[in-house]
RNA sequence: GGCCCCAUCGUCUAGUUAGGUCUAGGACAUCGGAUUUUCAUUCCGGUAACAGGGGUUCAAAUCCCCUUGGGGUCACCA
């Protein structure tokens, strides 16, 4: 039977990093099967304006380029895919289950459930459900019907039986019936609860292989429950390990970003994503952008690439040595025997890391087209189109060469996008190589003679200059190429200095030294 | 607390199904060295782990039991 996947996620306006990953082990299930990969909407409980909410999610698989065969926008055989726009199929199965006597009206009063369930616990008894309903008359449950009382429907669970799944990462795991409570399945109403409404579509769409995070695995004997009581075929299981917060066995959370904010692991990417965003006109500090959604990675100029490389090796692995995947060594080389068991926490490091091999990976014409946008929305450039100005950025990228792990890293060399009175200087640098330094005021300022009259103003000409300055004082490149470097950049360290100084030309190099130096001067003035 | 899951370097993991070839392998991070007469790369090398305790066995990271620890979940949410 061909395989079939589903990833279905309640619209919540962003897509969270960890349920990306699970997305992305249906989705190569799926693809490595040559199976479906379908995408299911469980909008059941909603009222939410559903297109703002599900935007976010279906730009974040297009980002990635996972594609879905069934779902939103693109249709299928078994639509709609939206749980909303299902009521009929729920309607259906609840009407069965009614008839087949698996589930039965519970006229228990809200309250009442609650109190038994307390005392239970504090008798430390297993709460199982009292069924006092199932006393009553057929006749009078239709005379309480009719008279609009209000009831919920639950699944009858069958008490002494056993619940036995063989999962495809965990093995057989077991459950006893006799320590469950009958499940709600729908409301008064009709209106279908997650795990009811999830096995009619799950059988509906022939779903194959659940696979989905492990914080679902105690839905699971609901579910085989539910899907045994209406006739269908259980699909295979297959429970992964959740993606846990750096350094942590905890489930990554939206609503502990603040937390993550100290965690050292976290460090580098949030002061990565915080200088890109705030470049960008974000705040920076607000938690409309963080790291556990994945829009973070794309405005920070993580690639695809990158992200799906790090995503897959998160909780899988295809033997001891590789590390590297690409999309289509992902899809012929994922398998779910070869999922871990335990949490996988989230490696910011290892994510830069497989980014910066990814980044490597691409061409001169793409890095140019990450790129561009961000100068642009950065204020740094006007015009992506004009020919001038992607040569210009051309040569600033290749400058950069690894430096440029992610797109956002171009703000790091800004000193070749702003005006020469408005370079960002490292103070505190700028003070210990140059301003309390006498030799190197002394050594720029013969220097800018030889800058201005240097025939060919190249990186190799400049260099053999620059050695022989040095050579004839009796001068350490650390004497000298710092303190120019700051001058010119404001910055402590950089790219190659000497195609540094032929990419800023000849006049901006005077411009800016001459700056540095007076204020070095008036500095040391007082 | 009940139910369920998990447990190898700082982190991601290989090895556990079929016990020996594991003085436990790789990657990231980190630390040293070389190269690059700046910076980044690159290269070489180092530090670093089987949670604890009992068994079974000639032999256990691998099998069994217990303990400890971590986590998930307990809705008329998804």
């Amino acid at each position: 039977m061909a395989v079939r996947t589903r990833f279905a996620p309640s619209p919540t306006g962003y897509m969270h990093i960890g349920g990306m990953r699970t997305a992305l082990f249906n989705w190569l299930w799926a693809r490595k099967n040559k199976g479906t990969f379908i995408l299911r909407i469980d909008d059941t409980d909603q009222q939410r304006n559903i297109d703002a909410a599900l935007g976010p999610i279906l730009d974040a698989f297009r980002w990635l380029g996972m594609d879905w065969d069934e779902g939103p926008e693109v249709g299928g055989p078994n639509g709609p895919y939206f749980q909303s726009q299902r009521r009929s199929l729920y309607d259906a199965a609840l009407q069965k289950l009614l008839t087949s006597g698996h589930a039965y009206r519970d006229f228990e009063p809200p309250a009442e459930t609650q109190a038994q369930r307390e005392l239970a616990e504090k008798e430390k008894r297993v709460y199982v459900s009292s069924r006092a309903s199932l006393a009553i008359t057929a006749d009078e449950v239709a005379a309480k019907v009719a008279a609009g009382d209000q009831f919920v429907i639950r699944l009858k669970v069958p008490r002494g039986e056993k619940v036995v799944i063989n999962d495809h990462v965990r093995g057989t795991v077991e459950w006893d019936c006799s320590l469950m409570p009958d499940p709600v399945v729908a409301r008064s109403d009709g209106s279908p609860l997650y795990n009811f409404a999830t096995v009619v579509d799950d059988a509906a769409l022939d779903i194959t292989h659940v696979i989905r995070a492990e914080e679902h695995l105690s839905n699971t004997p609901i579910q085989v429950l539910l899907h045994r009581a209406l006739g269908n075929k259980t699909p295979e299981w297959a429970h992964i390990p959740y993606v846990a917060a750096p350094g942590s066995k905890e489930k990554i959370s939206k609503r502990k970003i603040e937390q993550y904010r100290k965690n050292p692991m976290f460090q580098k990417l949030f002061e990565l994503g915080d200088s890109v965003l705030s470049r960008l006109g974000f705040d920076a500090k607000s938690d409309a952008l963080s790291p556990v959604m994945v829009a973070y990675y794309q405005q920070v100029g993580f690639i695809p690439a990158g992200i799906l490389n790090a995503l897959v090796r998160l909780g899988w692995s295809y033997d001891d040595q590789t590390e590297i995947l690409s999309r289509s060594e992902m899809i012929q080389k994922f398998s779910l025997d070869r999922v871990i068991k335990s949490a996988a926490g989230l490696d910011p490091d290892k994510m830069i890391s497989f980014q910066s091999h990814w980044m490597g990976q691409l061409t001169a014409a793409q890095k140019l087209d990450g790129v561009l946008p961000f100068l642009k929305q950065a204020g740094l450039i006007d015009d992506t189109q004009s020919a001038q100005t992607r040569d210009y950025v051309a040569q600033v990228i290749d400058l950069a060469g690894d430096r440029l792990r992610i797109f956002g890293d171009i703000f790091q060399l800004d000193e070749f996008f702003v005006a020469d009175d408005q370079v960002v200087r490292d103070e505190k640098n700028f003070a210990k190589r140059v301003v309390s330094s006498e030799s190197a005021i002394a050594n720029l300022e013969t220097l800018q003679e030889s800058l201005a009259t240097i025939s060919e103003f190249k990186a190799q000409p400049l260099h053999d200059m620059l050695q022989s300055f040095l050579t004839e004082r009796s001068l350490k490149p650390g004497d000298l190429f710092p303190a120019l470097r700051l001058c010119l950049t404001g910055k402590a360290q950089g790219a190659d200095l000497f195609r540094t100084l032929e990419l800023l030309g000849r006049d901006r190099v005077l411009t800016r030294l001459k700056k540095s130096l007076s204020d070095a001067r008036a500095i040391k003035a007082g």
